[in-house]
DNA sequence: CTTAACTCTGTACTGTGTACGAAGTAGAGG
DNA sequence: CCTCTACTTCGTACACAGTACAGAGTTAAG
């Protein structure tokens, strides 16, 4: 069964953050050489998470890793979830540049793929919240491509943003089910053709739960599973919606342009 | 800062959870009677999580406000995951039935503002991953009604499964957003203009943050800050969202009807 | 009445983030 | 060169988590 939860983290003052992530010195150094760098110790962080989850990333198994004391670690960061914002920048800075010659859909596209991309090469990134802590260069960068796609094309301001934030909700909310599923399967041992053929006879000795009472949801289910096997199912959902979202904006655009001329 | 993490939680035998989540009694019991119900540690927990966010359901906790030990949770519940799936049903549980009478478009706009609001009164659903687990009788519930409201529009089966998981998925998304800034505002104290207030400067004296380096960051990203604040922001982007996918489908729809004749 | 199933509880183990204070290192000022 | 002091590193300790285990008490079945 599942059930993830999430765990919150300090707000404080984002100067140290700040800082941190755009990679301000600070005063000279004085005492001994430090053994690392604020680098070295995002780098084993996400090599954990990449290889499990980002529960991984323990401050005694990144400083393992590093053949370094736990506490030391403290000295090259805050904490914990300082470090977590300091992994997503990181991360963002692997987003290929998008082709500045494309048109508006295709580019979208581009950036969706990339993004997709992204969120399976580091599912750790969907593990984690991103308001307020994307203040980071690449995370900067990122946004700024993103409405480089939709400039000149008919919306205003707020629309552009509500574009490639739609837009980029959607890869999070597809990949996340894409990745929640892998996940899923890799810590049960039991691939979903195989749980369910565990659930089903449970299932089938509840009368509440009979078909007759879920008509839809049992047609339709089952339809749906048989399409593509549940492991590509969010990948499907992933085209379909991004097909559905792309012809909802060209639908504005056209009602912006037909009004104006 | 942000940065918030996810918990795994074991697979494992299929089989108690769902007797669990439709209710099974079991075999005769011979013991002492029972002090509680598993509902009643269902609401409890559910209570706990309400008041805060998923963190403060720990058994300890739980236990703490029914009265009880600890360790005599696990004789309702096998294990604090499972908990977790059975409060997902019973909020489900609390989706009013949509009116049958309504056409597609407004049926699946009243699905996805009942369960935006569904999201505001019980935040933590969104700190939990659903695959999987949605196999009570109020998930099955609401997945039968969200298809409903497709039924019939030219839509085949497995068009009618993206269509409301790409609804139901900009919902989720959307409400995270929309909750973890509140939560975000609740922790740190600060309002997003204040915490602004206080990023800013510290961004302004980095060379490399110049807004000459993200030109459309800056200006659109100003903008859409002062459009609405930045508390209103994800209900706009829902709005926006919805109005999009929702004119997609339809594009979908038309094509559809038009190619068959 | 005996027995066995069931509930409940206290204790204990492992693992988490990180506060605190001590120890050692190396550049700055004399 | 010596001293001072900022800085890095580390060991210990605390509060809190989930839950395994074993024992004590309770009740229905035989």
């Amino acid at each position: 069964m599942s059930g993830v939860s999430t765990e919150e983290n300090g707000g404080g003052d984002p100067r140290r953050a700040i800082e941190l992530l755009w990679g301000v010195p600070g005063p000279p150094r004085r005492g001994p050489k430090p053994k690392l760098t604020t680098a070295d110790v995002v780098e084993a962080a996400v090599t954990l998470a990449d290889a499990d989850t980002i529960d991984a990333v323990t401050i005694r198994r990144v400083a393992e890793q590093l053949g370094v004391s736990p506490m030391s670690l403290y000295t090259y960061v805050p904490g914990r979830a300082e470090l977590l914002d300091l992994m997503i920048d990181h991360a963002h800075g692997e987003l290929p540049v998008p082709d500045p010659g494309l048109g508006w859909r295709d580019a979208l596209t581009a950036i969706a793929d990339d993004l997709w991309a992204l969120f399976h090469r580091h599912p750790w990134l969907l593990q984690v919240t991103t308001t307020r802590s994307a203040l980071g260069p690449h995370s900067f960068a990122k946004y700024e491509h993103e409405l480089r796609a939709v400039e000149g094309i008919g919306l205003d301001d707020v629309e552009m943003d509500a574009a490639v934030t739609l837009v980029t909700g959607l890869v999070r909310g597809t990949a996340r089910s894409s990745l929640d599923a892998a996940r899923l399967v890799r810590t049960s041992g039991l691939t979903d053709a195989q749980w369910w053929e565990r659930a089903a006879p449970v299932l089938a000795g509840i009368p509440a739960a009979a078909a007759a009472h879920y008509p839809l949801a049992s047609r339709v289910g089952q339809a749906a599973g048989e399409a593509h096997n549940a492991a590509e199912d969010p990948a499907y959902i992933f085209r379909f919606g991004l097909a559905r979202v792309l012809d909802g904006i060209e639908t504005l655009i056209t009602a912006r342009s037909e009004r104006r001329g």
